[in-house]
DNA sequence: AGGGTTATCGGCCAGTTGTATTATGTCAAC
DNA sequence: GTTGACATAATACAACTGGCCGATAACCCT
């Protein structure tokens, strides 16, 4: 039985028994042993993957935000080739919100890590970093939204993204069933409404979105 | 040295040693010994207290929500009589997000909370009524806001509030220092001032808010 | 004064944790 | 075939967990 194996993969494999353990069972089920079990493997055979837990966490982590950016890429290019900013950030934003299976793993993923940020600075670098980055990206999308006469120069890109990047306040809302998926997509439909100019016809391109189901 | 002790009183000392630990060091030292020792009495004498683990992290938990409601009130108070609805959501934003050390003990220790939800029941019923019960007064202010023509009739209540609601999701970005606290107040004002009429004098009264600092 | 109650402490338990070590099985190259 | 590297499993271990209990001391009421 044991082949050659390939390690990423089979890292790969964990993590995504990790995502479940977590999603399933909550951060305090989160032991060698049962994730170890949810893979499918014995609790010898996951340290031979990970030294020790926390590298484990950390490989899960990553892996997590790598797939929320590998989906909208996905998404983005679904997109085409010039993509409207409104699309592009509801794309953003509704692969952040737990609105399906696998945005919903990496969404609690990335709930249980915020929370460990609180109190570990390597951790809270991490988080840090990731959140920063993305958070350029937006303000980049928004400013070049303005200049291309999509979005009303009166509105200050700084704020303009701080406040998009807030509206991921909904994910507490769906997962406690306080909101219904759909109604967190009708106001984020609204809101970007707002934002942007109402006869918008781009710089040199007709407006063509495609269907918003 | 064993006075006759007011057991309520001592539960809150407890709870708020409790939240210290949540705070600064994470759910993960959440242990009956840590909390004891933060709270400056013997494991032994903490189970005087609560009989078990769950009823420390439930009474910790509703006495965490009770403060907010708390101050909330207290702000309330001293917005006068007739508050502008437009500083009563303020006000209930700036209470809930992690901008002074009391909000930030409460609202880390609700992050804590809505994480377990996820995945215990009890606790997904019990975070989902607090939740609930507080998205209808929101929506119950704005539906007398738009009534008194404070917020322009197009708005659609329903969406607002859900708006307003996810507007929390500032709490990580100022949390990992994405986001300044001001940042976060001026995203949070510019927003208000979309949101009510410009020329808002209120349905019989002058408009004078107090000055937002 | 004294019996009953309350408060506190410290130790014990069985169970679980992350890590470390060892043993066994499997493959590929020489 | 033999060897060596790798995959898996099983187990050992010290540390820590929540819950439990007896000992002791301080208070309250009659």
């Amino acid at each position: 039985m044991p082949k050659q194996v390939d390690h990423r993969e089979r890292r790969e494999t964990i993590a995504r028994a990790l995502w479940r353990v977590v999603a399933q069972r909550g951060v305090a089920h989160l032991t060698l042993r049962e994730v170890a079990q949810e893979a499918g493997i014995s609790h010898g055979a996951l340290q031979h993957y990970f030294a020790s837990r926390e590298e484990m966490l950390s490989f899960a982590m990553d892996f997590a935000s790598e797939q929320t950016s590998q989906r909208v890429g996905r998404g983005l290019h679904e997109l085409g080739d010039r993509p409207h900013p409104r699309d592009v950030l509801r794309l953003m934003l509704t692969e952040t919100l737990p609105l399906h299976a696998d945005a919903r793993a990496t969404s609690r993923m990335n709930a249980a890590y915020v929370l460990e940020a609180l109190h570990d600075e390597n951790i809270h670098a991490r988080a840090r970093d990731g959140m920063t980055q993305g958070r350029a990206l937006v303000e980049q999308l928004i400013r070049q939204a303005v200049a291309d006469g999509h979005i009303h120069p009166d509105h200050d890109p700084v704020t303009e993204t701080d406040l998009l990047l807030a509206l991921t306040g909904f994910t507490p809302l769906i997962e406690l069933d306080v909101v219904k998926p759909q109604e967190a997509l009708t106001a984020i439909d609204h809101y970007l409404d707002r934002l942007f100019t109402k006869n918008d016809h781009g710089p040199k391109r007709a407006r063509k979105s495609p269907a918003r189901p």
